[in-house]
DNA sequence: ATGACAACCTGTGGGC
DNA sequence: TGCCCACAGGTTGTCA
């Protein structure tokens, strides 16, 4: 469900609702996530003020007086604000219940999310993670640095959060579409001045998707529950066999690392 | 270091 | 109508 925009979303649906709330309790009904979730998650998370929310990546990290609570949302999870006596529903694994009898409710049908808390600034797996794409740091430069004599495609190569966080499958194929190049070709054999045509795509997909407030394909909602609107500009994804909509050719659709990729044939090279 | 691939899960849609 | 398989927004770990 969730690439960087969709997780964007959810941490502005929720900022202002977590803000200044106090946490009178965890209720964790199901910990087996991506990651088994803590029963010292409760102790560490009573009684803490949040003071606001950022995002690293695809990770949600929600600062309180006490440490953060990091949240990633996986393949299918979503985080909500709601009043605390709502009954809970299958898959709504964890209620962080609120002092103004609302909770936040972390929902995960495949649970390939998690949820952990940290004492400190830093986790593991926020270590080793590439620029965030927004950031001035992330350039064609930079691309065209990282890629020299790698033989990956540059569609595997953008999706490497080693290399870059938060470009997931949708908006790896809308960018690469927008930059016209062809995602099978070899990172290392992309030139410089089309790395940033790429890095310009990459940008512009995500900030308007953000404006948007996401891509929902299926069930996803953001933090205050409303769906994302940027489906119906989707370029390529998921429209394989429909026309290009730039010239009218046939979209092609072929797998890379398991994941599907849909590309122009004639438009990207 | 790099790359290829399996693994973790449940839900859904398409083909038969 | 119903069953089975393939696939779905992500990431990590392992092995060659």
């Amino acid at each position: 469900m969730p690439e960087l925009p969709e997780v964007e979303t959810t941490c502005r649906g929720i900022a202002p609702h977590i803000a200044d709330r106090r946490v009178v309790s965890a209720i964790i009904r199901e910990p087996r996530l991506r990651w088994p979730v803590s029963p010292d998650l409760e102790t560490h998370i009573r009684g803490a003020r949040f003071l606001g929310v950022r995002r690293r990546a695809k990770y949600i990290l929600m600062d309180t007086d006490r440490g953060t609570l990091m949240v990633h949302l996986g393949m299918s999870g979503s985080l909500r604000i709601m009043p605390a006596e709502a009954p809970a529903l299958f898959h709504d694994h964890i209620d962080i219940v609120l002092d103004d009898r609302r909770c936040l409710r972390y929902h995960d049908p495949r649970r390939f999310g998690s949820m952990h808390w940290l004492s400190g600034e830093s986790h593991p797996l926020l270590d080793h993670l590439g620029p965030e794409p927004l950031s001035p740091s992330f350039s064609g430069a930079y691309l065209y640095e990282r890629s020299r004599r790698r033989s990956t495609s540059v569609k595997q190569f953008i999706m490497d959060g080693k290399v870059v966080v938060g470009v997931g499958n949708i908006y790896a194929n809308e960018a690469l579409f927008m930059a016209g190049i062809d995602p099978k070709r070899a990172s290392g054999r992309v030139a410089a001045a089309r790395y940033e045509a790429l890095v310009e795509a990459i940008k512009d997909v995500l900030s308007n998707a953000i404006e948007q407030g996401g891509t929902t394909l299926r069930d996803f909602v953001g933090g205050d529950g409303q769906p994302g609107y940027f489906a119906q500009q989707l370029r390529v994804y998921g429209r394989q066999g429909k026309p290009c909509r730039s010239c009218q050719t046939a979209l092609r659709e072929v797998r890379q690392g398991g994941r599907s990729t849909v590309f122009c044939r004639v438009c990207q090279r």
